[in-house]
RNA sequence: GGACGCGUAGCUCAGCUGGUUAGAGCGCUCGCCUCACACGCGAGAGGUCCUCGGUUCGAGUCCGAGCGUGUCCACCA
């Protein structure tokens, strides 16, 4: 057994050698054993290799606490884990760090940057498992995957060939979302939307006949230069006449006819529309219902192309909005300009503007897929935790639009589809044709790649070894919980259930764990920009990543968001140094030879009283992580550990150390308190467990305790109920009384139940106790302490105010008369006693009764104390 | 325009299916270096549980309305 134990617990002596051990020793590997309680299994949501570890990371706290959980338990617990390629994020990164170098993708070339892509990967994905590892990440590495590896890529490659050959995958010309910075099509989700100052100009588009002109409004200027319609509604008795005019497009020259379309609202702007088919999603639809030419007037980078006039090309979006603006200005065809607040799109990972326009690209219908992820949550097969995000998904799920899945990346799966340069005819096949099957020509694989998310979207699956019919994959497969936070919700979580549906026949999961977003001190979300928010890796050299993990668990509720900051790691760093010094405490009274823990016999009161408390705090707090109230089940943790067990049973413990029983107790209760604070503080009760008498080599891998009748002690927990009142009377006299604590005084006790003195003595201050028999302390020279079923005399020689006392005791009178009034009144009341439970009414008549009595005492030792003053 | 949160002690937040006197951490006041721990010990102060109605014997907890605040979704140009 180690040596005396250090006064202060220093995580980082701790930490790395205690991951090693459990490294080395296997720990983290899950099998399917004989006698196991079967899988249980998380999938770890893949980090993005773009990424430093960042405290969102660090909530991955709940899933190791789940898993610690259950493989105590005695499940086969499976934590997968691994990286994302994250498409686009990292393509950003990497061109931005070429063009440090005054390097460019297209001058580097395909093969060269895929290279430097990978060596990316090497470099930043292994930084960030290697991050994931300081916080005690139980995971099994050895399963560790890739989104981009062979097997993920198969997986990829045999989904987009299903779904293509199903119909469920087509290309096609359609509206799509363009990042210009970006270079690339996002999809919807990848937009953020929000409010932002602009304008709506409202323009003149005189008729073809010079007989007049329709006024129009818009918020994008520029794309005037791409219309081929006006639109109003067909009802609208305004236009009745426009119906089937023709409109000189201004600044063009081109004639653009006037049309109707119930789309139009008649109440907004001037009930007339323009029309630009290439580069609005609505207009789209107009114009495809009215075979309306599409012009697309923008190039990939968001210039104008020779489409929008030799006046124009070349020039930036917005550059061009406002020459336009100058130009109509000019021939006052611009009627005004109106401040208008309204929603802009941007991409989400570089935040510029994006841009609709129509292009053609690679979708996922999506409606036949969702009704099945549909049905898999309202069954029950998949459940939200918290529920109320069982709402957010459904209402996206049933108003999904199709995915546009291709992206103009390099960085990312290839799609599997192949042209011939001869006929032009397509083929998606798994393995690459070697010619055209047609004619014979060469073939050319289609040079876009997929969205990230349509790798992550097949994470439980695919890195489980599906499209092969694995072990792993039977045994593991469906996972049981989900645990991210809700900004993912569409991105991933929705897109793995209809993935899993439609390829396993099984939702991938069988509980989503919502997490809610770590703020800072300020409720501010975190940002790269603001940089607010802490490095974790820091934060667990200073405090120890028990103290990150603790403050992460700690009275919080899934769904619910959590504000971060240093002074709650330092309080939990604190809560570690109390478990480390009660345990050295502990340890340091125990013999060489001290017995593995056990319940010893001859049980005193107070070796009842925690014995029943922890067997109570084992009930509750797997009961807590059952329902996935790990905040709640680490808080009575807290708890129990510090006010009951620290605060009560060692300091009580100290009187008789020397008997065996006392320290079995002591390490019984300890370390199995240790095992339910492990799957929270890993590496703490991991270091202490092994320090106490123990069996078996790692508390990871030793039993979860379980809730035990034999230890359920009622009577010790009430009579230890009514000591530690008289105990908390007594200090609290002596406070007020201004006492100094070196002072002990004597103590006359009055009680229906008789303590040791001792216990008075250790915790009371107390020189002697007196027990009085049937009969009070005579004297009037005390101060009365009275509890439920005790009453207590302190000689008030050996106090000093006696004026306080009497202020202090009328005070209580108040107090306990108010009280008093409450209760009776509730007992009077019939409507209470006709209707309430029994127990309940029980309880009542009980504390009305003690109210009573301290109520008469407290009178009494007024009386007594108003001769003396 | 929809949907969903939140509003409890000075600050940050717990409080499950309604049931005795509403809790914690930090901060604050008083006293303690008490032989595990000053990253500590003991004792305190501090709350109209946002407002108004309702259901109920009983509401911080359930329902309705309102106010404040935050988030997500949405094609009104």
């Amino acid at each position: 057994m180690a040596a005396e134990l250090a006064k202060q617990y220093e995580p980082a002596e701790v930490e790395g050698r205690i991951y090693s051990e459990w490294l080395e020793k296997g720990y983290f590997r899950a099998e399917k054993r004989e006698g196991s309680k079967g899988p249980y299994t998380i999938s770890m949501p893949p980090p993005n290799i773009t990424g430093q570890l960042h405290l969102g990371h660090c909530m991955y706290t709940m899933q190791d606490a789940l898993i610690r959980w259950r493989r105590m338990q005695g499940y086969d617990a499976l934590w997968l884990p691994g990286t994302d390629h994250a498409a686009i994020a990292t393509e950003v990164k990497i061109v931005e760090q070429m063009a440090k170098e005054g390097l460019s993708k297209e001058a580097l070339g395909y093969e060269k940057f895929m290279e430097r892509a990978w060596a990316w990967k090497e470099t930043y994905g292994g930084r960030i498992v290697e991050q994931l590892k300081l916080l005690g990440s139980s995971c099994d590495w050895s399963r560790e995957r890739f989104t981009m590896d062979e097997g993920c890529s198969k997986a990829v490659k045999e989904v987009f060939v299903r779904l293509y050959e199903k119909g469920l995958i087509y290309r096609g010309e359609r509206i799509i979302n363009w990042c210009v910075s970006c270079g690339t099509s996002i999809s919807d989700a990848e937009v953020e939307h929000s409010e932002r100052d602009g304008a709506f100009w409202h323009i003149r588009y005189p008729y073809a006949d010079g007989t007049g002109h329709i006024e129009i409004a818009t918020t994008r200027p520029e794309t005037l230069l791409g219309d081929t319609a006006v639109a109003v509604h067909p009802d609208d008795p305004r236009y009745a006449e426009a119906i089937g005019r023709e409109l000189i497009l201004p600044l063009t020259g081109r004639n653009i006819p006037v049309i109707a379309d119930s789309y139009v609202e008649m109440d907004f702007g001037t009930g007339a529309v323009k029309i630009t088919p290439a580069h609005d999603p609505n207009d789209f639809e107009v114009g495809a219902r009215h075979g309306l030419p599409i012009l697309n007037v923008m190039t990939d980078d968001g210039h104008m192309n020779a489409q929008a006039g030799a006046a124009y090309e070349g020039m930036d979006r917005f550059a061009c909005r406002k020459q336009l603006v100058k130009d109509l200005e000019a021939l006052g065809l611009l009627i005004k300009v109106e401040p208008m607040k309204h929603s802009v799109g941007e991409c989400y990972r570089c935040h510029t503007v994006a841009e609709p326009r129509v292009s053609t690209q690679w979708f996922v219908r999506m409606k036949p897929l969702a009704e099945p992820a549909i049905a898999a949550v309202k069954s029950g097969e998949t459940k939200f935790v918290p529920a109320r995000f069982e709402k957010t998904y459904m209402y996206w799920m049933e108003n999904i639009k199709d995915w546009c899945i291709s992206r103009q990346l390099w960085w990312g799966h290839r799609i599997p589809a192949y042209y011939c340069g001869a006929c032009g005819e397509m083929a998606v096949t798994r393995e690459a044709p070697e010619k055209c099957a047609g004619c014979g020509g060469d073939m050319v694989q289609d040079p876009d790649s997929l969205d990230t998310w349509f790798s992550s979207a097949l994470w439980p699956f695919s890195t489980l070894g599906w499209p092969d019919d694995t072990e792993d994959l039977k045994y593991f497969y469906p996972t049981n919980t989900l645990c991210t936070a809700y900004d993912i919700i569409f991105f991933w979580v929705a897109r793995m259930i209809f993935s899993g549906c439609e390829f396993m026949g099984k939702a991938p999961f069988d509980t989503v764990l919502i997490t809610g977003l770590i703020r800072d001190e300020l409720g501010r979300k975190l940002s790269k920009s603001l940089g607010n928010g802490a490095d974790p890796v820091e934060v667990i050299q200073k405090y120890g990543a028990d103290a990150l993990r603790f403050t992460l668990t700690t009275g919080n509720s899934p769904g619910n968001d959590l504000r971060f900051s240093e002074e709650k790691v330092s309080a939990s760093r604190n809560f570690a140094n109390k478990i480390w010094n009660a345990s050295r405490f502990v340890r340091m009274n125990l013999d060489e030879d001290e017995p593995a823990p056990h319940v010893p016999g001859n049980l005193n009161m107070e070796d009842q009283w925690i014995l029943s408390r922890y067997n109570t705090t084992v009930r509750e707090v797997t009961a807590n992580l059952e329902k996935f109230e790990l905040g709640m089940a680490v808080q009575k943790l807290y708890d129990f550990l510090w006010d009951e067990f620290c605060d009560w049973y060692i300091e009580l413990a100290k009187i008789s150390l020397t008997e065996p029983k006392t320290r079995a107790v002591l390490v019984y209760v300890l370390s199995g308190t240790l095992k339910l604070l492990h799957p929270f503080m890993p590496f703490i009760t991991e270091e202490i467990w092994r320090a106490l008498p123990h069996e078996g080599e790692s508390i990871m891998i030793s039993d979860w305790p379980v809730y035990d009748e034999a230890l359920s002690f009622p009577g010790a927990e009430a009579r230890m109920a009514v000591f530690m009142e008289a105990v908390k009377g007594i200090r609290n006299r002596r406070a007020e009384m201004n006492v100094p604590p070196g002072k002990k005084t004597n103590v006359f006790i009055r009680a229906d139940d008789t303590f040791s003195d001792l216990l008075f003595v250790k915790l009371a201050n107390a020189s002697a106790v007196h027990w009085l028999a049937g009969r009070d302390y005579e004297k009037d020279d005390a101060v009365r302490i009275v509890g439920s079923g005790f009453k207590i005399w302190i000689p008030m020689g050996e106090l000093v105010d006696p004026a306080a006392e009497k202020a202090r005791l009328e005070k209580e009178l108040a107090h306990i008369e108010k009280q008093l009034q409450g209760v009776n009144a509730k007992l009077s009341n019939e409507g209470f006693t006709g209707k309430a439970p029994a127990a309940v009414i029980e309880g009542a008549r009980q504390n009305a009764r003690q109210l009573a009595e301290k109520r008469a005492a407290l009178r009494e030792s007024l009386a007594a104390l108003g001769g003396t003053v």
